[in-house]
DNA sequence: AAATATTTTTAGTCTAGCCTAAAAATAAAT
DNA sequence: ATTTATTTTTAGGCTAGACTAAAAATATTT
């Protein structure tokens, strides 16, 4: 498997999980920042190898071979975040260019211990979930904070968009994972929730609101 | 810089240590397991870089931009290969080929945090330096166990060659980075030594000793 | 010093992974 | 149901980094 491959088959593992159809040339190649002739190329190279189910002007599936091989690289990539954010003190908008790169190191070894070295955690630091060695995903309950009724209080479980902007405007509103948010109010007009957080109150937007994953309480 | 141009300063640079003239294209090629044609190639794009100077039918030299760069990998590969015997319960005859891998990670914050988890170890499971973030190596005395007369002790420092194979040989006769060896006596005719470790005699081959790095107590 | 052997370079191929431009298939709109 | 727009594929190129085979330079013998 070539570190190319690898990417592919992330990225169509990704995008599998939002639509139960086939995954789009168009979708893989605009996420890739690559062009749709050279997601063709690729794709049929996959299907030979039989890590996807390929046909023409209809879309890729992963294989069940191809869709472990995905898991794979996604629970090396976040178990890297764990190490980076733990033990080297990364902040959680700095571990994903590194571990983009880190996902690609081939020893079985060194992930299996990576992994009891980190207490076998269950999740990232952006709350997603770690793929175990058989690579099975504990379900995580959560739902998007712009569900959320007023009145409600939760915790904050996860982000959506790990974009390092995003995170940056939590650092600075002082949400984090483990943060109980009270929805004050949401404001009919543009769906901008006031949480209180900490005892203080903050005015959200609702595009914020639509990246937040949280878990009622 | 790519993984094979990072690949190609790697072995220019330890092909330099042994010698004071330039390196040769043969030499490369031996190293790298490829053709002379090949590294003629690569070497011509690194003296374009600014990396090599690079003669004709004379072999090459690295500009100090090329030995810091090459310094650099050293030092990754070096750091990788404590975090996986301290850290992850590596044994020192295992680490080599994934610190291949690690070594070409780029993350400057990476590397210096890992140093710093690390505890700032100035050398690798196997005795080598590890260079600092200027390129500086602190100089380590040593010398072969194949030089030392009989009847004086040292200490065992490092190896000079870090294969498996070699490894486990010396695993087996326990010996390790630490241990301290008794030169019992030397044998005229084919220069084996006859050593004492933890109060066991092992005998052991004149290619055994020119592979082990000592320092005499 | 000339002849021979070795090393190194050049010239020309090949593959992976990308690209552009054009053709073909599918989807949307009238 | 055509026509138009969009998506996808095909065809043909390009570059990096490897290769082989042949030519050129250097080293070694005699």
């Amino acid at each position: 498997m070539t570190y190319s491959e690898e990417n592919y088959l992330k990225v169509i593992y990704h995008l599998s999980l939002a639509s139960t159809k086939g995954v789009t040339t168009n979708a893989i190649a605009n996420v890739m920042e690559s062009k749709p002739s050279s997601v063709t190329d690729m794709v049929q190279k996959l299907a030979e190898k039989e890590l996807v189910i390929y046909r023409k002007y209809q879309g890729v599936e992963l294989t069940d071979q191809g869709r472990f091989m995905a898991l794979m690289i996604v629970r090396k990539h976040r178990l890297w975040e764990v190490f980076l954010v733990d033990k080297l003190d990364f902040s959680w908008d700095e571990v994903h260019d590194v571990a983009e790169q880190l996902e690609h190191i081939k020893s079985e070894k060194l992930t299996n211990k990576l992994d009891e070295f980190l207490g076998f955690p269950t999740e990232d630091p952006h709350g997603d979930p770690i793929p175990d060695k058989e690579g099975k995903i504990a379900k995580i309950e959560k739902q998007l904070l712009s569900e959320i009724p007023a009145g409600r209080r939760a915790i904050c479980v996860g982000v959506k968009d790990s974009s390092s902007t995003f995170l940056q405007y939590l650092d600075k509103q002082q949400i984090a994972l483990g943060s109980t948010l009270e929805v004050v109010s949401k404001e009919d007009f543009d769906l901008s929730l006031t949480l209180r957080v900490d005892n203080k109150e903050v005015t959200v937007s609702n595009k914020i609101a639509g990246n937040l994953f949280v878990k009622l309480i």
